[in-house]
DNA sequence: GTAACCGCTTTCCTTTGGGAAACTGCTATC
DNA sequence: GATAGCAGTTTCCCAAAGGAAAGCGGTTAC
């Protein structure tokens, strides 16, 4: 059965989808969390992991990623101090999200390039 | 039962939910699919109930949309021409993306904000 | 014929995002 | 003492996104 959205589906979680956008959007959150997902890293692992990505914005990504609970900054006492990125418990959280998108961005692409 | 995103599910899929996002992003393309999607509506209505836009982004953004078979651009033989614009039948498969983002930035904003 | 409406387009400007390169303070190694 | 690695920061620059204002070609109402 197919409907359309209704007004309440609409105006009243615009908000909410632009908060989720939010979080998600520009070039690198999503390749970081990606990279550490698989892996926590070091710094200069992620510099070598996420091609093309310069340090300041790697350092940038990483405090919007940690206010947003997404990746944990972790500090080790060793001599000297290491400090390692991870994705958090909670970043399993997008999982629903990345795939849903995931799906229909795959759909999209053969509807509108087919392919 | 919790399990990590697999390396799968990770970087395969990237490119498809980059794909997504690019087509909803942008502060303006979401407002006017569902306002489109609430009614159908001319250039100028357009412009009076999407609060703040300004004609050279509307139009913009409605080739977008268009292209993206999001929305459709119907043109009447009346005297003079009217012109209107109409969420696609196809903007219904949004549905799901819209509600999994809605959900997930409701909860992610009540876990940061706690509210 | 003049004013107003429709559906835009054009121009110019500001803001934002992102990149390159150099640099910093610390530690460890040679 | 010099060099290198780590984890960034700082400065400067460029390009893309977006906004404000004006204009434009057509139509219709006065």
């Amino acid at each position: 059965m197919k409907t359309k959205l209704t007004k309440a589906e609409c105006s009243s979680n615009l908000k909410n989808v632009i908060d989720a956008l939010y979080v998600l959007n520009g070039k690198w959150k999503l390749p970081i969390v990606l990279s550490l997902v698989n892996s926590p890293k070091r710094f200069n692992e992620l510099m070598k992991d996420v091609e093309g990505i310069s340090p300041k914005i790697l350092a940038q990504e990483l405090k919007h990623l940690e206010q947003n609970e997404l990746v944990e900054r972790k500090v080790f006492a060793t001599t000297p101090v290491s400090i390692v990125y991870e994705a958090s418990e909670y970043s399993e959280s997008l999982k629903d999200v990345l795939r849903t998108l995931s799906d229909w961005g795959a759909g999209h692409r053969r509807k509108i390039l087919g392919r």
